[in-house]
DNA sequence: AAAAAGCACGTTACCGGTAACTCAATAGAG
DNA sequence: CTCTATTGAGTTACCGGTAACGTGCTTTTT
């Protein structure tokens, strides 16, 4: 019973073998349930496994053959955010219902830790990769390349990917969304977002809007972009900084709805009404919107449904079947009574 | 340039050891750092490594010696968690500063999901493990065990371990809370919680509340356990349930912040005041609180200080470094003024 | 100046599986 | 009844590193 590290479960698969009388090789072909083995032989080599208490050794699987490797790396901007921690979820749970093990890593946004990163899981020899965005460094889209390795490139529409891009159309959503503000009669319209170091995460929602609304012949009247991660404090500082400038807005488009919120309190806090003395949109259906005593005006998506999306387009790639390059995840504006 | 999968960069350490005219060794030596070549001799390798764009094998590395694994398991409840993404992000990025990669699993609070992903896992050869909590199945610890590796169980302080504790006292949170509630002057007191599947969580803070009440000859008025995920809309519902049932109520304990916050909306959208009518009280020091109208009373907790002091606390461990067993993680009552 | 120690490498032997091949026994086809 | 698949195995070679040890050569010690 003495706790003998040196103890550490040495039962390897010959051992397993020699123990069910069979060769290591017949032993593998049951545990892999491969073909070419009897009923009776894979009941005794079953019986010793868990006689041993056998643990098989996937390092050693993939290193002796590489192609069967069910490493996924999965890297996404950060780990806690409501955002991409659901679609982690979702591909996490898709991976491992096929048998992959996912790796994970957060670039923070940077396009640099994200290069270190994909150097660092390319040693590993996963069987594909998931990134987020499509700002990568020169060297890491070459690292890709050379290895010759499959990548789903997820949270933005992508239309030349490197591999396969599973994404919402941003651009879209914010177009959209301008269209149905001007069409409420607004007209002194502004826009806060966060993430200034990252441009890719809601530049381009607000690149839409823009375009939506110069195609209505209207300018966006201010805009408030922190050098900041979006949340609910964000879009609270946002807010009362874009209106300490711009006193007159009636209307505000924000990154997501962790930032809308943020600034329906801070115009409760001032005292002003929504969407009476200024109407408030978000993006991303968070569920804390689904609490306030008023229906955020926002866009609803399903990041389950996009990191779900994601891993099994990746899976199809990594099993040489046909899969979309480019797969569009949809989405809704769904009209609250904040606008 | 066709792109020929066949080619996936094979260069492995022997090419780049004939290229730079030394041994393979010397070239492992190298690249890892060890001692026993000359500065001229790293030079010719590392020039080599960059021109054949060599690409590390760690899972060769891995496979032939053992001990040098680098992989950590973590496994949380979710991976969409506001809780536990904040911990999965600073144990990962405490993990990835040491050189060490993270492979993520979510056990969705059932110990047999768990036990199955500690089987896979372990097939990887980890130098570690973090789990949350302390519920294990029986097969759980014992492939652990007899695996002899480091595990750090996070969330609950746990004074027998299977190996380290990293966590909050919750018992002592519930319990400071109460005596806070009472002092305060409130007298039918209810508590309001989710996750019932998953006894874990939050059940330490009501038994501390609990005990605490009692302690002062004083009664939980009502509780109400949904059998649902905690989150914003879960504690907008068990409050009107809550309320429904026991409509004298004068405080609620919440399982956690954003339920606290649910509840807040729920009693505002019943025209009742917080705290004149009812004293609300959560856990956890969510972002969102920081956005209200009120400050919100709760326990402030640091996530990330739990999630790096647990990926050091098992690096030393893995490195044989003196570790204490059981690591409390200070949390501190903060009063608002929604109590 | 001889012995001991240090340094910069090279050699050898694995680690634990799996692909590819071989082979004997049996079943099925003609 | 022979000849050819099929089935259920075993054999061999190899994946790409690293630990442990061996070997000259140079430096230091006494």
């Amino acid at each position: 019973m003495a706790a003998k590290n040196k103890n550490r479960s040495k039962v390897n698969l010959s051992e397993v073998a020699k123990a069910a009388g069979v060769s290591k090789m017949t032993a593998s072909r049951v545990l892999r349930n491969a073909s070419g083995f009897s009923d009776e032989t894979r009941d005794k080599v079953l019986e010793q496994v868990e006689r041993l208490g056998y643990v098989p050794n996937r390092i050693a699987a993939t290193f002796g053959s590489e192609q069967t490797s069910t490493i996924i790396g999965v890297c996404v901007p950060h780990l806690s955010s409501s955002l991409f921690g659901a679609v982690l979820d979702s591909t996490n749970g898709a991976l491992a219902k096929f048998g992959y093990q996912t790796m994970i890593g957060a670039h923070e946004n940077s396009p640099e830790t994200e290069e270190m990163w994909v150097k660092n899981i390319l040693s590993w020899r996963p069987a594909g990769l998931i990134l987020s965005g499509h700002t990568h460094t020169r060297t890491t889209r070459e690292l890709i390349k050379s290895q010759g390795i499959p990548v789903v490139e997820i949270w933005n529409l992508n239309t030349s990917p490197i591999d396969i891009s599973v994404g919402f159309n941003h651009f879209d959503c914010g177009h959209e969304m301008a269209l149905y503000i001007l069409g409420q009669g607004h007209q002194r319209i502004g826009y806060v977002g966060a993430d200034s170091a990252a441009p890719g995460m809601g530049a381009l929602r607000r690149k839409g809007f823009v375009a939506a609304l110069k195609s209505s012949s209207t300018d966006l009247a201010a805009q408030e972009i922190l050098n900041d991660r979006s949340g609910f404090y964000a879009g609270f500082y946002g807010t009362e900084n874009i209106l300490n400038r711009v006193g007159d807005l009636d209307a505000i488009y924000f990154q997501d709805d962790a930032m809308a919120i943020g600034g329906i309190f801070y115009c409760q806090s001032q005292g002003m009404s929504v969407p009476e003395d200024i109407g408030i949109a978000g993006w991303g259906s968070m569920e804390a919107a689904s609490v306030l005593p008023q229906r955020l005006t926002t866009t609803v998506v399903s990041t389950q449904a996009l990191g779900k999306t994601a891993a099994e387009a990746l899976i199809s790639r990594v099993r040489g079947e046909p899969v979309n390059d480019v797969i569009i995840t949809p989405t809704r504006l769904a009209p609250g009574n904040t606008i």
